[in-house]
DNA sequence: AAACCGGGGGT
DNA sequence: ACCCCAGGTTT
């Protein structure tokens, strides 16, 4: 068939894709191309859920500050919490300081390849997994972060968005389109493609250079399926909101719980025992005292 | 499968 | 006001 196919070339869809990325990609991005797992592992924990101009200042710092596992490894849980304020999810801090000394004491500091090991380093899902793989050692294999999947959706399968689509039926798909070897820039030109152009909300079709290839597009762009969650409370007022507040204020020291309590909003002050205790829970804050509460120092 | 986990920027 | 983001872990 032709490119009125109701699906894409896969070899056909690579080559235009690779033209795009050489000219319009994101080479800039200063954790492209490295081929050393702990940069990369640095910039994927930081970049799940914060997105990439955000990241950029804090990766640079955080090289400049611990530059290799050993060094992070070494680092105190206080000081590693203290330096990802404003970059949200504390736990990821958590998981990337763990992981780094899994790799130091449980792996003699040699990265653990092995899919097994990798998904059981702190912070290690299947995105980071194969991301990991991917783009340090260039093998190829499906990587679905939330850009790739929706690509995958459209262009493939003919969906609005990945929301409805099993992530086998998305695994498969991606497959379908990867190179016999290599993959590092066949999966960062369906990334920065989606980050791009094939954005979530306003995609620029008019731009893609995977139009002619594309099962949405091809079929006039069907709005996705109303999305019937319930709305989501304000975010004052989840518990998110309130521990987020609480583990700010440890960064600058330890801290009474009578200050704290005056930090939060008054709606959240009975729940300050139990936001503690949850933040005990996920090794974000520890008890000095009966009443005073610190940063991890470990 | 669903809930939980922060924060900032774009629209 | 609402949406989005290089997800992972726990239940």
């Amino acid at each position: 068939m032709t490119s009125t196919s109701a699906t894409p070339d896969a070899a056909r869809t690579r080559d235009l894709l690779g033209a795009w990325f050489r000219a319009s990609g994101r080479h800039g991005l200063p954790w492209r191309r490295l081929r050393e797992p702990y940069p990369v592992l640095v910039s994927e924990v930081m970049l799940q859920q914060t997105q990439v101009d955000r990241v950029v200042p804090y990766y640079h710092a955080w090289l400049d500050r611990w530059p290799g596992f050993a060094e992070l490894a070494a680092a105190a849980s206080a000081d590693v919490i203290t330096a990802w304020r404003g970059l949200g999810y504390n736990r990821r801090a958590l998981a990337l300081h763990a992981a780094a000394r899994a790799v130091v004491e449980r792996h003699a500091g040699r990265f653990p390849w092995e899919p097994k090991e990798l998904r059981a380093l702190p912070g290690v899902g299947p995105y980071t997994a194969a991301a990991l793989r991917c783009f340090v050692l260039d093998e190829p294999l499906p990587v679905l972060d939330t850009n790739i999947s929706r690509v995958i959706a459209r262009l493939a399968l003919g969906q609005a968005t990945a929301r409805d689509v099993p992530r086998s039926a998305l695994e498969a798909a991606a497959r379908s389109f990867l190179p016999a070897q290599g993959g590092r820039d066949h999966n960062l030109a369906l990334m920065d493609l989606g980050a791009l152009v094939c954005t979530s909300r306003t995609p620029l079709c008019g731009s893609c250079p995977v139009s002619t290839q594309c099962r949405w597009y091809a079929s006039g762009r069907p709005l996705p399926p109303p999305d019937r969650r319930p709305p989501a409370p304000r975010f004052e007022d989840t518990a998110r909101f309130a521990r987020g507040r609480i583990v700010d204020r440890l960064r600058n020291g330890p801290a009474h719980k009578a200050e704290l309590s005056g930090i939060l909003p008054p709606r959240h002050r009975p729940y300050l025992e139990a936001y503690l205790a949850s933040l005990q829970r996920d090794g974000l804050a520890v008890p000095l005292g009966p009443d005073t509460w610190a940063l991890p120092p470990g």
